[in-house]
RNA sequence: GGGGAUGUAGCUCAGUUGGUUAGAGCGUUGCGUUGACAUCGCAAAGGUCACAGGUUCGAGUCCUGUCAUUCCCA
């Protein structure tokens, strides 16, 4: 195969990931090597809205998951990663109405089957766009196993887990105040409202309320006549930041401790304009801080109201419908949005003489994390989960370590919201999801004739159960109404991780086989909204905890540090330009390596002539050509030398110094890759690469070559970056197994895929026999180095060969053994390379000191003496502090109590100094 | 109010269980191009590890407090 000049991203990635694919590679079915110690491997994808296309930290998921997946699959464990996606109820209503609203078309005025075949239309096309991204992302996802939410089989889990909740009573419908969304019309969980941190920018309005007195007993005149409050002498001043919802008021509450209002509880108030008659009630939640101390209470407009309403038997007065306008409760209000009621009443109490000041005030407001509307509390009839048995089992796995959670600080905010968690409103009144799979008689059992112990509701998994159920209490005449709510998007994502495995059918192959997952991988803005739903549901439903190990991931932010919002398109980076510009492997390289585990990523990107550019990527983007450099090097001095299959038994130094680095790196990236530390093992594998193998072994290859190091080492390499850049190390891997099979009939271990073969694995052995090996590469590098050092600082030009004298002691013999080496890559004379165990110091000559080696380079005629002087005594003083300080601390306690390897190696770094000092101070008296 | 995270070179970030000259990439400076790679090579400069205490023979690393930035929960 002949090998581009450059790695060229776009030629390889399609045809590769077609060629993966076409094969089956992904699937668990087609792997070649299977090691019976590993336990098999099991991860869902955190399943993509359909909302459109995919962004960063979509990458970043894949990225991760995927390099998890392929070095899960190379170690030899049974892999398996299901890809799917995810219908997000609320968020792609919205879409497709905002959509339609374009073509002039409303919701409202379709019919609800029309409406859901737009959203099937959406869907389909919006599928369509993240699976192609996420194949160019490159992951080995098993597509067959492909699943959607609101397929026919996560469908009928759906029902089927409703179901089984509902017959548990672990599902009941319920009257409760929850967060309304007046925008979308639909009811929404607690996790789905969100507060400004400051709060926004409000008022507070002080209002006063006349009390009842035996001298005044209500209002004689019409609200807005100037007139209302005529009469009333005492007066109850409450602050609020909502006053339209006064017209809803039930009480006034204080708190009993409260001294300033001990006169006035059991007395009553008038409640502006309505008029009601309220009680003024004492209630120990009421902070006597705020505001006047005294506060008014509307029960159905709020969620602590709520509460005081329930503990003091109020009635709930609603003045708002489900779109926040005023209702006729609200009198001469009616009609009104909620703002343009609070800014005509506020008119009318000042009118009054009701209205005390008008503060500033930060207000905390609940938006709808969706439509960004402001939540207005509201009673209203809703399904619910109850969670405690529930939360409490997912809050003992981890307990229990039976589940661990990476990193481990997540595990706090773990216990916090299990402990303190509250029912799931699991209800929307959408029309997007799945329909509550309940009946109810209709007509009202009442019109037929009603029997208490006949039900009027049914829960099945299907119509027709419900009906024959019906029939059977019911005769062939009952009628049935199916409830209209949807089921929250997040209820069917917290099935996932069996739904995905044939659950409910609990001897499906993949569910006998692959369930529990082994990983669960995800951001950890979701913890609560998905993974631990789908700990609480998967230990209720299946008896199992759905997954071993949960990964968290950080978010993408831009470079500025803020969070990629969608409503800041100008900060949005699409992954797609990104892969377009650098490549899939860089850009997947970037993103293992940004960071480290469960904590933020900063992107460096910034835009320049209209599109995104970021150094990290482009310095992964030069590692993939570096590699392909290096391969297409490897492969032409192959193709030309002799090849030979069996090994070299006299290996050179480079040989045994590369086999015990390419080792030690195995060891090391296997360890951290088992540790989740995959931006470590990513340098370190770029490390290897580039500095070992490029730089320095490659470059000594030209002196001699040896096939049988030079390509198992890459084979190696390859093998140890393909989890992280699947692409490139494929496309070389392919082209050195074609040399190798070329050359020496080598059957390629029956691996057709680089991404089937077995990572590789250390062999202890190199490494415990090769410690002279690393030790004396260190060396003859340093020596390498300290010449060109010595040659960069005096200008010496590249093309001057220059002579070296090398007083090397017990390394005279390694290194002469090397000067041809040394010759080549610290352009040295090699007829003017002495090297021995002790040499005078010619004159003229500039020395680099090494403690057991002195390197003199005879350069009188090319460097300004004087100048040496100066280096060689600013370099001696260096040493001498450090002497001094080492000194210092081998007679302080350091000595007595350090661990005896520690000491030892000060010493021997003393001793090295030392030597150093003696070469440097010999020099300086010669000169 | 409660709980996290972060603060290390000009920038973006690493830094395992404390081990004594704190690392990388980019950027900067100097030199370099007949071949694996200029998407490159060689060399250099650059850091009181936010601050103040403490523990220890020894602290970027552990403890306490302070400041700054930031996130989550109520």
């Amino acid at each position: 195969m002949e090998l581009a000049k450059a790695y060229n991203p776009k030629e390889v990635e399609t045809r590769r990931y077609d060629w993966w694919d076409k094969h089956g590679y992904f699937k668990p079915e087609a792997q070649k090597h299977i090691d019976p110690n590993e336990k098999p491997f099991v991860i869902t994808i955190p399943p993509p809205n359909v909302t459109g296309t995919l962004h960063m930290g979509h990458a970043l998921t894949l990225a991760i998951e995927d390099l998890m997946t392929r070095y899960a699959r190379m170690k030899g464990a049974r892999t398996l990663w299901v890809p799917g996606t995810d219908h997000a109820g609320i968020a792609t209503q919205a879409i497709v109405e905002k959509k339609l609203e374009k073509a002039g078309k409303r919701r409202r005025d379709m019919s609800r089957s029309d409406f859901v075949e737009e959203v099937w239309e959406w869907k389909d096309y919006s599928h369509k766009v993240i699976t192609e991204q996420c194949k160019a992302m490159g992951i080995s996802a098993d597509w067959q196993r492909e699943a959607f939410t609101m397929d026919d089989d996560r469908s009928h889990a759906v029902m089927t887990a409703f179901k089984q909740l509902y017959d548990k009573g672990l599902i009941y419908r319920a009257k409760r105040m929850v967060n309304w969304d007046p925008v979308q019309l639909t009811g929404v969980s607690d996790l789905e409202v969100e507060v400004a941190e400051d709060g926004e920018p409000g008022h507070l309005w002080t209002i006063r309320y006349p009390i009842e007195t035996n001298r005044w007993d209500g209002p004689q005149y019409e609200w807005g006549s100037g007139r209302w409050a005529e009469g009333a002498t005492e007066w109850i001043t409450v602050s609020t930041t909502r006053p339209e919802t006064l017209l809803g008021d039930t009480c006034i509450a204080v708190n009993p401790e409260d001294d300033r209002y001990a006169t006035r509880v059991a007395c009553h108030a008038y409640v502006p304009c309505a008029a009601r008659r309220i009680p003024i009630v004492a209630d120990k939640h009421v902070d006597p801080n705020f505001g006047t101390g005294a506060v008014k209470v509307t029960p159905a407009h709020d969620f602590n109201d709520y509460d005081i309403g329930v503990r003091h038997h109020l009635p709930f007065v609603e003045v708002m419908d489900e779109h926040a306008k005023m209702n006729a409760e609200a009198g001469p209000y009616a009609g009104l949005d909620r703002y343009a009621c609070r800014k005509h009443l506020v008119a009318d109490l000042e009118k009054e003489g009701l209205l005390v000041k008008v503060e500033d005030y930060a207000v905390r407001l609940g938006r709808g994390q969706r439509s960004g509307a402001v939540i207005e509390p509201r009673i209203s009839m809703q399904w619910f989960c109850n969670m405690q048995t529930m939360g409490k089992a997912a809050g003992d796995a981890v307990r229990n370590k039976q589940m661990s959670i990476v990193p481990e600080r997540f595990e706090k905010t773990w216990f916090h919201w299990l402990d303190n968690i509250r029912d799931w409103c699991i209800s929307r009144q959408l029309w997007w999801g799945h329909q509550i799979p309940v009946w109810y008689v209709s007509p009202e059992p009442s019109a037929l004739s009603h029997q208490p112990n006949r039900p009027t509701q049914y829960c099945e998994v299907s119509e027709a159960a419900a009906y024959a159920k019906a029939v059977s209490d019911w005769g062939p005449e009952v009628q049935l109404l199916r409830d209209p709510d949807v089921l929250d998007t997040w209820f069917s994502s917290g099935l996932w991780p069996f739904s995905t495995l044939g659950w409910p059918d609990v001897n499906h192959p993949d569910y006998k086989a692959y369930y529990p997952n082994a990983m669960l991988e995800t951001g950890y803005d979701i913890i609560f909204f998905w993974v631990a739903r789908m700990v609480m549901l998967g230990i209720e439903l299946t008896g199992k905890i759905p997954f071993d190990t949960v990964y968290l991931h950080g978010l993408i932010r831009t470079a500025d540090g803020k969070k990629m919002s969608k409503s800041r398109p100008d900060k949005m980076i699409d992954p797609l330009e990104l892969i377009d510009s650098y490549g899939t492997d860089a850009v997947r390289y970037f993103l293992v390596t940004a960071g480290t585990p469960g904590n933020d990523i900063k992107m460096d990107a910034r835009k320049e002539g209209g599109k995104w550019r970021s150094d990290r990527m482009e310095g992964a983007r030069n590692f993939a050509n570096k590699l392909w450099n290096a391969t297409r090097f490897v492969l032409t001095k192959v193709e030309s030398e002799k090849w030979k299959a069996e090994s070299v038994s006299a290996h050179s130094l480079p040989d045994r110094w590369i086999l015990a680095r390419l080792n030690q790196t195995i060891v090391e990236v296997r360890r951290l890759n088992d540790d989740y530390q995959y931006g470590e093992a990513g340098k370190l594998i770029y490390d290897f690469i580039w500095s070992d193998y490029c730089d320095w072994y490659l470059e000594l290859s030209k002196l001699n070559l040896n096939a049988p190091v030079l390509v198992p080492v890459l084979d190696s390499a390859l093998r140890l970056l393909h989890p992280f850049m699947p692409y490139v190390t494929e496309e070389l891997w392919q082209a050195l197994n074609e040399v190798k099979s070329a050359k020496a009939k080598v059957e390629s271990e029956n691996y057709p895929s680089l991404m089937l073969a077995p990572y590789p694995k250390a062999d202890h052995e190199t490494i415990s026999t090769q410690p002279s090996a690393l030790a004396d590469m260190t060396l003859l590098q340093e020596v390498i180095r300290a010449i060109r050092n010595v040659r960069a600082e005096y200008k010496v030009p590249l093309e001057k060969r220059i002579p070296a004298i090398l007083s090397a002691g017990a390394a005279a013999t390694m290194l002469n053994e090397q000067r041809e080496a040394i010759a080549m890559l610290a352009r040295v004379d090699v007829t003017a390379l002495t090297i021995a165990d002790t040499l005078p110091a010619p004159d003229g000559c500039v020395t680099a000191a090494l403690g057991e080696v002195t390197a003199y380079l005879p350069l009188a005629g090319l460097v300004d003496m004087a100048a040496e002087r100066a280096r060689l005594s600013g370099e001696l003083e260096l040493t001498s502090n450090l002497i001094n300080r080492s000194e210092a601390l081998l007679v302080s306690d350091f000595a007595k109590r350090a661990p005896p390897a520690v000491i030892d190696k000060e010493r021997s770094k003393l001793a090295e100094l030392i030597a150093k000092r003696e070469q440097m101070q010999a020099q300086l008296a010669k000169m």
